[in-house]
RNA sequence: GGAGAGAUGGCUGAGCGGACGAAAGCGCCGGUCUCGAAAACCGGUAUACGGGCAACUGUAUCGUGGGUUCGAAUCCCACUCUCUCCGCCA
């Protein structure tokens, strides 16, 4: 959520920022309402101050044996009832105001390229080297069943269109890679490992941004009104919701790994062959709670944790900073880093680095103290570290060899117990 | 799922419908004392919104939502959550 104070003081920056993201601009109509409601809130508040003062009076004279007039407890009442309509219309105007703000993506800082799509998004630098094409490498798809390593046709019979199964040297693979990179990321990056819930409440869908607007990429329980996670940003957001850290408490950082839950909706029909996009995945996710100047300086240091996960599996890699046009809905500035894939001959998004500053922060009511000073919303950060089946499709395309056969990466060896995967 | 108990500030915990944003203790911050520290003593310690340059001031907040009342932490109703016991269960 961003700022009403923000709207407020300075409307044509908010529509700006809006205008750059490609966005609607609703700030006329939310200013007007929020008009009517600060209205509405002075006149209750003058009301209630009068009939503090007189109920305080009235019980004074009780107290002095003294009955009230007649009057002056008949205007009480009107008074009161006024003062419960004023509620009313406060809350009614609230609730507009709220629909419209939940509803609005956050602002794109100042270093963040203008463009309108993908294709403005800038490649700040890559690592590595492309495998050259001295052979023909075959696409995941294909290697990942003649290798018994993944099983297409028994995920769909028992799930259905989009969803997979992993057996032998392939399921030892990627629990491999999630113990592995848990490790990177707690010993040497320094992050907190936690275990999550994989269904959370609307509420916290709300408080990360998922909610109002992108119901229709999540999975959702009737009956107990429960939301499957697309993503471990959603719990960890909320992890510290109504809080007020202590300075000495930031940065926080976080490393889960949590299977991932996305209807893709909106993807319907694109990338339908292998486990590019399907309905359920693995993930390790990197999330940081940090005060507010620092955040720009963190999500360098974010996108490299990230993308050491990559050099350390000697994946080539490069990093795209997102235009205005392309940020996702809660973040202010977004790097995202692709490895290439050798097979299908394409760069794969295996990591999304985000800094989201106040936007989450506000709408979960997270803050923290900083020295002698009232409590400030904090910065919240969040980026894959990385997202599982990619790198799996990198790993087999990449490191496959001419006979079919995939070496396994080097720091991968001590989890998985093997060295090459042969059919 | 059944029965019972409970929900008050950072924590523990008081609170006959009016003097309660709320006792007391702990914790925390500042001060006195000390070479320094501890102890002791003194003082200060919620959040949000509105008004004011400011000192300050108004309003709201005692799990949530409704109701009764001139006036609700306190009375009534509903809900949520927590704990204990029973049942079921990986």
């Amino acid at each position: 959520m961003i700022s009403i104070e923000l709207i407020r003081r300075d409307p044509d920056q908010v529509r700006r920022a809006l205008a750059a993201r490609g966005e609607e601009d609703p700030l006329a109509q939310l200013l007007d309402i929020d008009a009517q409601r600060r209205s509405a809130q002075t006149e209750g508040g003058d009301l209630r101050a009068q009939r503090n003062r007189v109920s305080k009076e009235v019980g004074q004279a009780r107290q002095l044996g003294q009955e009230p007039a007649q009057e002056v407890v008949q205007e009480m009442r009107q008074v009161g009832e006024k003062i419960t309509e004023l509620e009313q219309q406060d809350q009614a105007l609230e609730e507009q105001i709220n629909e419209i703000l939940l509803g609005l993506p956050n602002l794109p800082l100042d270093g963040v390229p203008k463009g309108e799509g993908e294709e403005d998004n800038i490649v700040t630098r890559s690592w590595g080297e492309v495998p050259s094409l001295d052979f023909t490498r075959v696409p995941h798809w294909e290697l990942g069943e003649t290798l018994g390593l993944i099983d297409f046709q028994r995920g769909v019979k028992v799930a259905g269109s989009r969803f997979f199964t992993m057996t032998g040297m392939g399921a030892k693979l990627n629990r491999a890679l999630i113990s592995w990179m848990l490790d990177l990321h707690v010993s040497e990056h320094g992050y907190t490992e936690v275990t999550l819930p994989l269904m959370v409440k609307k509420e916290s869908m709300l408080g990360s941004g998922n909610l109002p607007k992108f119901a229709d990429n999540l999975y959702h329980d009737d009956e107990d009104d429960l939301w499957l996670i697309p993503t471990a940003e959603v719990p960890i957001t909320n992890l510290h919701r109504d809080e007020i850290l202590s300075a000495s408490q930031l940065p926080l950082k976080y490393v889960a790994h949590t299977p991932c839950f996305r209807r893709e909706k909106a993807a319907a029909g694109r990338d339908t062959r292998g486990i590019k996009r399907v309905h359920q995945f693995d993930k390790v996710e990197m999330y940081q709670l940090v005060a507010p100047e620092n955040s720009a300086d963190e999500l360098e240091k974010l996108v490299d944790n990230a993308e050491d996960v990559c050099r350390k599996l000697e994946l080539p890699y490069r990093v795209l900073q997102l235009c205005t046009g392309d940020l996702g809905f809660a973040s202010a500035m977004t790097y995202d880093i692709e490895v290439w894939a050798a097979g299908c001959q394409e760069w794969l998004e295996v990591s999304s680095c985000s800094n989201c500053t106040d936007f989450q922060a506000r709408r979960t009511n997270l803050r923290y103290r900083p020295q002698d000073s009232r409590p400030q919303l904090v910065h919240t950060l969040n980026g894959s570290g990385l997202a599982l089946p990619r790198v799996i499709i990198a790993i087999l395309e990449n490191y496959q060899q001419p006979d079919g056969s995939v070496v396994i990466p080097e720091v991968l060896r001590p989890y998985t117990g093997f060295d090459v995967i042969t059919a």
